[in-house]
DNA sequence: TCGGCACCATACATTAGTGTATGGTAAGAA
DNA sequence: TTCTTACCATACACTAATGTATGGTGCCGA
């Protein structure tokens, strides 16, 4: 049938957990809350999770899949030569709603089990960055210094509060510059 | 007398709140957890401050005041040409003890009050970096964007986990070599 | 030496959330 | 039709914290 009266599943729960979590940060992702957002009791929480640890580990999965799937596939078919990659790279870092990535990495600042998360996630990118780096043309050493620090540069995006997006794309053409050249 | 038994005062509430703060995040931060470590009642608390949001103000001050003293006259004393000066900006912002002002940014991300902080500390940093790169000869609009891209590279540094303070400090010369040159 | 101030303890009322147990209901399978 | 499954409501016991009110105590100055 699929009405929109039909009853609420796990997906809804978690799907409001990861609003509420970009929103208003893990703190406030609590199930009395989140069953007053959905219009509904603890009841049906507790149906679907065990606990409240287990919604968040949930959501933490949740974006891990997410992550791992989207972004470097959808590099490695838009772009063919290693310095486009970089570019694209940059790019999508600059343009995209970083929102739900920068909520998790405020909550693995004081949980364990989303900084080994973010640990993981890292550890894949910066190796992806070190890669390109060495295709083009950089020795083992230099990329990987390069890599790291493209990378704490696309972290500090989303960490300093005022800035732009526009600005964040004017930046992109001097980074690029600088790192591609040998 | 000056025992060390003798009685605790505000600035031992506060002290505690920013340890606790840099240990396990604001939210860790409560009065009756507090009185615990300390040793003593909430009676105590109250007497000093007028409520927890009082204790969290008075936090929030404490750090934007150290911080606006503390680091761009110590590099201004300890460098006299523009060059020296951002590579003992760099310098200091590899090898200090960054986890204060780590835990009052992951704060931020979800308070009002800290962000504004954040905001103000952000602005006057980026007026000092900009003015340098102008003072290295960029123009107006290079000199911004040059501000804004070492500037995000710092905050990434103390966001990304998995980077000891000896990689930091190997990033240093080739971004020092990147940037500072025309 | 005595009053007062600064600091701390204790007790209370209140709030917001957790997790469990148990029972109700609507829809589809048998 | 009846049964079962999936989902939701309700009620309860419990915990951890907040803020207030009030009283106790040691020290210091007049």
């Amino acid at each position: 049938m699929e009405t929109s009266i039909s009853k609420l599943g796990r997906q809804d729960w978690l799907d409001m957990g990861l609003k509420t979590l970009i929103d208003k940060g893990i703190e406030a992702v609590r199930v009395e809350p989140l069953a007053k957002l959905l219009g509904i009791t603890r009841g049906s929480f507790y149906w679907h999770f065990k606990n409240r640890d287990d919604l968040l580990a949930a959501m933490l999965q949740e974006w891990e899949t997410r992550n791992t799937e989207n972004i470097i596939e959808s590099i490695e078919t838009l772009a063919i030569n290693p310095a486009d990659k970089l570019l694209s790279l940059l790019e999508i870092a600059a343009r995209d709603d970083n929102r739900l990535e920068k909520a998790v990495r405020i909550w693995a600042a004081n949980d364990l089990a989303a900084s080994a998360t973010i640990s993981r996630v890292d550890g894949r990118r910066l190796d992806y960055l070190h890669n390109l780096f060495c295709q083009l043309g950089f020795s083992i050493v230099d990329a990987k210094v390069r890599a790291q620090v493209t990378y704490s540069m696309r972290l500090g995006w989303f960490m300093m509060a005022s800035i732009e997006q526009s600005e964040r794309l004017n930046q992109i053409d001097l980074v690029y510059q600088m790192f591609s050249k040998l």
